[in-house]
Parts: C-alpha cells; structure tokens; sequence
DNA sequence: TTAAATAGGGATATTTCATATCCTTAATAA
DNA sequence: TTATTAAGGATATGAAATATCCCTATTTAA
C-alpha cells in the first residue's frame, strides 16, 4: 500500500508556490524544472490541486499556478486528498455475509467490527494530516534549508514566475 | 492507496481462530468455506501469517493453523504488518536534489520534511492499530453477533476443527 | 502399511492501477 | 498575430494485486 509519486510532487510544488508573491503564477514547466519531473505528469498532479480549489490557474504566457488560499488554510490532508482521493484505505467486503450459518433473511445491524477498527486507524492518519498546514512545512524547510541555497531558489523561481 | 484484501481476509480468519479450543487446528479449506473465499488465494494469505510467527500450523488430515499467541496478545498490527508489509506509505524519492539550485556537493543534512511529516502520520496509524488487540475484536463481535448466530458458527467450526 | 488430507511454495495467467507520453483545444499575454 | 499556457482525452507501458494450478513433503486416520 504505498501513495502515488504524486502525493509527494504536489506538495513539494505546493511549498514552492507558497513563497510566490502575491497574485504572480508559476508554469507546469517551471515546476517540473525545478523538481527534475516529468512535465506531462506533473501537469496531471498540478490539474488534480485545481479540481480541487486548492490553486487558481491561468492560461497563456506568464499563466501557471498559485495558491487559492495563504499557506496557514492549506493542510497536508487537502493537497494529499486532492491527488489521493478521499476514499479508505480499508475497503469492506462484509466476507462475514458469506458465514454458512447466517440466516437468508439475516441483516446486519451496522458496519463490520473490522471495518470500523481500521476505519479509525484510517482516520488517526487523517487527523494528523489535517493538523498539519502547508505554512507550517515552509517553516520545516526554511530551517532546514541553507540561506544561501533558499535564496538561491527563491530567485530562480521569481525570475520563471509570470 | 488500498490495502490488499488479503488483510480483510487473514483479520476475520485470525478472529476466528481466537474461537478454537487449545491445542486445535482449523483448515485453509474450512476458513475459506467459512468466508466464502478462493481457497488457494486465502492460503497465500495464511502462509504471510505463518512466516510472520503469528500462526502455528500442522500438516495431514486435521491439520491447519492455530494461533502461536493468545488472542490478548496479537495486535491489529501484527496482522496487517503480516500480509501487507511493513513499508511506509510515503516513499520519500528526494526530489529536493533535482533542484537546480543546488551545489554539486550539496549533502542533506536529514530527511526531507515533507517525508518527516508524512512518515508521522503513517505512525499515528500504526500507533492506532498497535493498540488494537485481537482480543478487543472478539468482544466486539461477540456483543455484534447474535447469540444464536455466535453459537451455530462455533460448532460449524469445531465440527471441522483437527 | 497405505491412502487421503494438509501446508508450502513455485509457475503462470488475468486484471487493475500507477506511470508516462502524445495530441488537440481554448484562453491569454506580449 | 504568435507563442505560451492549462485542461483534458487517448493511448501505451510497467508493476502489483488477484487468482488458479500443480508439485512436494509431511502427517494423520483408516
């Protein structure tokens, strides 16, 4: 069970386009440059973030991608339910309909005692996703980057940014 | 990202193990029967179990798989760990080197933050099924099951049972 | 002693999904 | 007007889940 490349593309960019200035966009191409991506892909990662609200995109030269909301709105869990799906990472197939002994007519009173065990470990992975805003990584990395290469970076993106 | 339902499968096997007198073995051929399951595919389920420690087994007529511990001391984890592995969901493929930014000699100095958190919330989700016990999921289907139901599905089993 | 039943595991087929590329269209800026 | 862009459809490729079949060694029951 292992998430889609994706996942970790789109938060990378994400983390790049919360240091844009305000109302400035940056391409697919720029993106896929900078992170040594596929650019056809990633652009399939990049229309899955705006499917879902998460970016606002526009076209033309100098068009691309920016944040729809500031960095202290977006949380781990949008931008990986967004790519991801929403769906459980446990699916039932209610096997226990299949007991021998059950009664034809018999109904089951609720979900699966199984589901609903892994149900809540699905939903522990979520809430600690949700605790977690994208500010909150660009924090991470501004400490975890060198000053020089931050900036460095922070130049090649604003000279690319339409 | 979907674990296999091969995890389903082995979770409500092991439960029904939990339910076997001392020192008895239950057939793949009987817990398929039961769950109404592809009886090779489950038994590739059951040998993850068995290479994992968690079942006993015992070849010839009346042989099959008991549980190597009692039920109080399996967790969800065990179980799921078992079939589907113990890797991570996120797999962390560094990105952040791509960037061209980034001197030629350039060394991180630990993982990246975007793994760190994600890694975090794949804890949170094992920290959850860790401390979830086989014998937790037999109480709650004892009190979901009903009695008459509960009790015609043990003696489906034992007359089966080695 | 023999025959039947079992777990284990290798080989292989099928299906599904992630990954990846290509192409067309409509919108936008220079 | 021209170049650039996002969006999305079509399609190819690869890996993994799902599933079946078959052989072997072991063990029990008759």
């Amino acid at each position: 069970m292992i998430l889609k490349s994706q996942v970790e593309w789109a938060l990378h960019c994400c983390a790049i386009l919360a240091g844009l200035p305000e109302k400035r966009y940056l391409s697919t191409k720029a993106l896929a440059e900078f992170h040594g991506l596929p650019k056809e892909y990633l652009s399939k990662a990049l229309q899955s973030l705006s499917q879902a609200g998460l970016v606002d995109t526009t076209l033309g030269p100098s068009g691309g991608y920016r944040l729809a909301r500031p960095p202290a709105e977006l949380t781990f869990l949008d931008i990986v339910e967004a790519v991801e799906g929403k769906a459980q990472t446990f699916v039932c197939t209610n096997i226990r309909e299949n007991n021998p002994c059950r009664p034809r007519d018999y109904c089951e009173s609720g979900p699966c005692p199984v589901a609903r065990i892994m149900w809540e470990a699905d939903e522990a992975w979520r809430a600690k996703l949700r605790g977690v805003k994208l500010s909150d990584l660009t924090e991470a990395l501004a400490l975890d980057i060198p000053a020089e290469l931050w900036k460095k970076s922070f130049e090649w993106v604003l000279e690319r940014a339409g």
